[in-house]
DNA sequence: GCCCATTAAGTTGCGCACAATTAAATAGAG
DNA sequence: CTCTATTTAATTGTGCGCAACTTAATGGGC
């Protein structure tokens, strides 16, 4: 087979399944009045509150390029707030808010209303999430 | 486990694992000047030379928002050309340029240096291909 | 032939990603 | 204590992705 042929590679259906699977969240996302990656910022915000935009970073594999616009667009939306640490002044930190905390309770809903979507037995997905992990520890040390 | 922890979830990994697949390219890509989306564009292009936006875009689940641009940068970069069909004006052919198709030979080497980069075993590559292209499917008919 | 629905690309606007650079604060060597 | 290196965010610029809309060409009903 033509080594060059989209579908013998690895890399396009990892390309499209990752834009589809934003797509699918989008309805739902909508409804909380927050995009695919300010919702992956509120899950690691709601798992440990008041952390520096560096370890969100970290945590999301994001730099202060993209997370210091998008935390001001989470601000403005009233969810979280965004505080120079007062004994490190480079440091900021950031705060859910009481909106940012009552959010998590209409959040909780979605990730199995996309299982759902999805419909794919328990196990592939499971086995899918653990090779992908894998995947992505394996391209971050290359 | 708390459900909305990011590793309980398949969406993150599948979003941090396609953006850490892009960053692995880049660097490939960047020698033959070429972004991912216009390399995959490329790809399809290599397959079958002369096709409507329209039909790349349905290759790459991408609309004419996106190609258009992409396709004019690719035009300036001297790999295709842009071509009225003469028998029905609204449609835009996409040719390969002399240069455009001599880039394939360097492509060639790409997916190969790519995977050596990932360091999985063949099957396991052959079986995330296989779910993540399932995977997509469900998405698309959701 | 005329009108209207349909189809194809292009345009506009916004929000990521990411590279490269800048600015400010802190830490550490001497 | 001072000077320099390091750390942390912010800024700038480019290229996607995608929704919403516009423009232009075609086709089908009459």
């Amino acid at each position: 087979m033509n080594p060059l042929a989209l579908e013998a590679q690895m890399c396009f259906p990892l390309y499209a399944a990752a834009r589809a699977m934003q797509r699918a969240y989008r309805p739902l996302l909508t409804e909380l009045g927050l995009s695919y990656p300010q919702y992956l910022t509120m899950l690691v915000l709601w798992e440990r509150d008041g952390m520096p935009v560096n370890a969100i970073g970290t945590r999301l594999h994001l730099d202060s390029g993209t997370l210091t616009p998008l935390l001001k667009r989470l601000e403005r939306r009233g969810v979280i707030e965004r505080r120079r640490r007062a004994e490190d002044e480079r440091v900021v930190e950031v705060y859910l808010t009481e909106e940012g905390h009552q959010l998590r309770e209409q959040a909780e809903q979605v990730p199995l209303q996309l299982l759902c979507k999805v419909d794919l037995p328990r196990e592939d997905v499971a086995e899918l999430r653990t090779t992908l992990t894998e995947l992505l520890a394996r391209l971050e040390s290359a």
